[in-house]
DNA sequence: TACTCGAGTGTTTTT
DNA sequence: CACTCGAGTA
């Protein structure tokens, strides 16, 4: 088992896993193994320093992230699935979550703390709405007025600076709701661990509980979690924060790669460790993509010996680009390769799993017309965008009466229950009052009599088997939350992505569609952070990458001219070469085969 | 409660 | 152009 965390594992991430007594960076660069560094550190550590699991807290920004991680280091533990990272663990395991999740349980365990109940995104927008419609604002207003609330929640304290009167008005009449309804939401959670830790006393315990942290993907943490962490650690202590500055592509949401280089300031004792080899992409994409952004920290190596150049064509019309895709993917899924016929180690077997192949842009709705091409095709394919786990209605309504069950919000959630709110009030004292000492779930499931949703539906059966399994108390925004992430399968289908969805992901196989000027980079963007999104998306091929852009293309209703995106511009001739579509390809049928 | 219709809007996304 | 949202109607 032991010898795992440390098989064919290269000098760099050696000196990771093993660095010892102070503060630690590793600035991984797309495929180095980041994951395998942050999990063979922590086996390593219970494993030959023998230090106990319960110091040890690792922190993701997604619970699948959380619970890959947890799973990879259980694995070498030897301690099961460990699936269960909420509540209480029966075995000793590390802490894996993610920062709201971690944030939450914090709060919970503080002694003589008044917790407030988690509400999500939704009831957060319908609170903004509520805001606009007291003052007489027209609600169109409300989503950016929530996004500008939100950013302001980013950082530490709160600040509303720039924000007009109005912005103003309704961020006080959010906070005062929240605040009469006893209500947090999810930027709540950082703020108020961050409030408790600034405590020096809560500030020691924690540190003296907890003296090893690490922060997965620290290039995306916002002010406020920044200080978090800050508050967390000790200068001194053993903490260890990994990323990649030149795959910083949240700064919309507040987050900045400047918080990596600020670590190393605040921690002076920082150990930096960059991990320069990439596992996953050819020599020729790892330069194309330097090209874009001149990286930071040192060059990357490519391991593979893959030659290939990148592909890049233009078409006419995004209906002709999106064709050439959708018939490339068929040939590429279809049969034998035309390479190997052409070169003459033709094996017969060279088929490619629809699963190997991703095709990214910009935007979503770039998206939809390469959908329309492959579904005429009877291509499988498989788009990024997951249900909200609580957008039906009918689990939003199970989700309040729940909470309701559990106190918390009651009026809250009793006034967006469909219906009246004092029928609801008096059925759910009625229900409590004859079923004294039924626990929870079996109250939630007569409840639902009253709801109209259907108790044998399977989707309802599962989240009830969920809540019975889930800790007393805790707040289902989470519970689904994780569930949600939990349950996504992977299927046999062409993946379509926006760029920012693809990070952390790897394809053999990658189209990226849409690089035009205006759409990449965007319009009126950063431009910094369009080149980082753009190296991001180079970075996920592993053996094949296809560029794609249209000459015009339709957008708010209006057809406007396009140019070939400048970040292409930017790569150096050699890595990439530029075919002609059909017309002239046609008259130079070997160049056209060469493709495939 | 469920619909139609017109106006208005247009990245990226997690918890 | 397509979609969402909210007001208004059945």
């Amino acid at each position: 088992m032991a010898q795992d965390i440390y098989s064919s594992i290269n000098p760099a991430q050696l000196e990771a896993v093993r660095h010892e007594g102070g503060p630690l960076m590793v600035v991984a660069g797309p495929g180095t193994g980041k994951t395998r560094v942050l999990t063979s550190r922590i086996a390593h550590m219970i494993k030959a320093r023998r230090i106990c699991p319960e110091q040890i807290l690792a922190i993701t920004f997604t619970n699948q992230a959380a619970s890959e991680i947890l799973k990879r280091v259980s694995k070498w533990l030897g301690l099961g699935s460990g699936q269960d990272t909420i509540g209480q663990h029966h075995r000793v395991i590390p802490t894996v979550a993610t920062f709201h999740g971690w944030a939450l349980s914090y709060l919970k365990s503080l002694p003589g703390i008044q917790t407030r109940a988690p509400i999500d995104q939704r009831d957060a927008k319908d609170i903004v709405r509520e805001a606009c419609r007291h003052y007489g604002i027209p609600t169109r207003k409300a989503k950016g007025y929530y996004q500008a609330i939100s950013r302001a929640k980013q950082q530490f304290p709160p600040s509303m600076e720039g924000e007009g009167e109005e912005a103003r008005a309704v961020f006080a009449y959010y906070q005062d709701y929240l605040a009469r309804f006893r209500l947090w939401d999810f930027d709540d959670l950082i703020l108020e661990a961050l409030r408790m830790l600034h405590d020096g006393e809560n500030a020691r315990e924690f540190r003296m509980k907890s003296p090893f942290i690490l922060v997965d993907e620290f290039q995306d943490v916002s002010p406020a979690q920044y200080q978090l962490t800050r508050s967390m650690a000790g200068t001194n202590s053993e903490i260890t924060v990994i990323g990649d500055p030149n795959q910083a592509i949240y700064g919309f949401r507040m987050a900045s790669p400047r918080f990596l280089k600020d670590f190393a300031i605040d921690f002076p004792d920082t150990r930096r460790i960059y991990l320069s080899t990439s596992y996953r992409c050819p020599q020729v994409f790892l330069d194309a993509a330097s090209a874009v952004l001149e990286p930071e920290g040192e060059h990357l190596n490519a391991s593979s010996g893959i030659k290939t150049k990148i592909q890049i064509m233009g078409f006419k019309d995004p209906a002709r680009e999106a064709r050439w895709i959708a018939s490339t993917i068929e040939k590429l899924v279809g049969g034998m390769s035309f390479d190997s016929i052409n070169d003459g180690t033709a094996q017969g077997t060279d088929f490619r799993s629809l699963s190997d192949l991703a095709v990214l842009f910009r935007a979503r709705r770039l998206g939809k017309e390469i959908a329309k091409a492959l579904g005429r095709r009877g291509i499988p394919f498989q788009e990024a965008s997951r249900p909200d786990p609580l957008s039906g209605k009918d689990l939003r309504m199970l989700w309040r009466i729940y909470e309701i069950l559990g106190n918390r919000a009651v009026e809250h959630h009793l006034a967006r229950l469909p219906g009246d709110p004092a029928t609801w009030k008096a059925r759910i004292e009625k229900i409590s009052r004859e079923h004294k000492g039924a626990n929870r779930s079996e109250l939630l499931e007569r409840l639902l009599d009253f709801s109209g949703i259907d108790i044998k539906d399977p989707a309802i059966q599962g989240i009830l088997g969920k809540i019975a399994k889930a800790p007393e108390d805790w707040p289902l925004t989470l519970v689904f939350q994780r569930e949600a992430d939990l349950l996504m399968t992977r299927i046999e289908a062409v993946s379509l992505l926006s760029l920012h969805a693809s990070k952390g992901l790897e394809f053999p196989i990658v189209f990226i569609a849409g690089c035009e000027d205006g759409i990449i980079p965007w319009h009126g963007s950063d431009l910094e952070e369009e080149r980082r999104l753009f190296y991001v998306g180079i970075t996920r091929a592993s053996e094949r990458l296809f560029m794609t852009y249209a000459n015009k293309r339709m957008l708010f209703g209006k057809t406007v001219r396009a140019q070939r995106s400048r970040f292409i511009d930017g790569i150096p001739a050699d890595k990439f070469e530029t075919i002609k579509h059909r017309a002239r390809a046609r008259r130079k049928k070997s160049r056209q085969r060469s493709l495939f």
